[in-house]
DNA sequence: TGCACAATATTGATCTGTCAAGTATTGTCT
DNA sequence: AGACAATACTTGACAGATCAATATTGTGCA
């Protein structure tokens, strides 16, 4: 008997692959209308939103990566393209050149706000009808505790 | 002020970003570890993991895609990859000439026994510490409702 | 029977993101 | 100062997955 996994369907493995079919789903919902209706990525929105909440409208390179979870190659490749779009600019900051700012231009700004509603609709039917409000408000504080300090060292 | 998502955190975003962090660090944290140890990747081992607990250990491509939430053409590249590997084989059905069985071998399946303990080892210190027995299973199904009957219309 | 349509699987083009490596700048320690 | 590490970012090569289009087989029905 030596299949840990299918022998032992412990809680952490059912929890685990409800993450998985969750997020799997959720994401393909929401980011088929967001590329859709508005021509964002998930994560090109996410990048919108984070600037858009910044101070000045602007981040570098290293705090995105720790917002939006991606490498710093994803957030360069990514912020390729939204220059490219229009929706950022690049600014050299003077006090440190190693930093480039992510800027949020007006045009980013004006994308962002159209598809916020939509989206915000989107995760609202994902959620909607399934849970109740307590039911949510568990879920969220779960799902925060987990990602709060989330690389143990990978022995 | 117009803005839906920023001037309204309710609950459903607050899950809906829990879930997307929780997602790409578990994700990172799991795959990195199955990649290293074993050779696998994520999707590799959940199709090698139905396949060892379907019928015969084989399934058609069509039944793959619900279960690992992939696209049709994502299975196929997936089991190119493991047939190569000599982890899965192809097996015509003589009764409907249009599908293909993958059938786990038996190198597939030693590979999957190698890399179970492993993979759930992983999987349980995501949880390990952060969550108790109780809030571990009311976390599983609040995940399995969301994402049972997933697909709600896009309008 | 024959014909329209659905279901299964694959392929080519493409996209998004990763990894490993490299450049440039800044900070620290002696 | 000068050496060395740390930080911020970029780049080339590539993996993994998607989409749209296609081939093939099965099903239902006039």
């Amino acid at each position: 008997m030596t299949n840990a996994v299918s022998s032992r369907p412990s809680a952490t493995l059912a929890a685990w692959v409800g993450l998985l079919r969750l997020h799997a789903g959720a994401t393909r919902h929401v980011s088929a209308k967001l590329v859709g209706e508005h021509g964002l990525t998930l994560n090109d929105f996410e990048v919108l939103l984070h600037l858009s909440r910044a101070e000045e409208a602007r981040l570098r390179r290293v705090d995105l990566v720790d917002r939006v979870l991606l490498t710093p190659s994803g957030i360069t490749r990514l912020l390729d393209g939204l220059e490219e779009a229009g929706f950022v600019e690049r600014l050299e900051c003077p006090s440190d050149r190693r930093v480039v700012w992510a800027v949020l231009t007006p045009a980013g700004r004006e994308r962002l706000d159209g598809a916020s509603e939509s989206h915000a609709a989107a995760v609202h039917t994902l959620f909607e009808g399934r849970l109740d409000a307590e039911e949510l408000a568990t879920l969220a504080a779960l799902l925060e505790r987990l990602s709060s300090a989330d690389a143990p060292s990978c022995e």
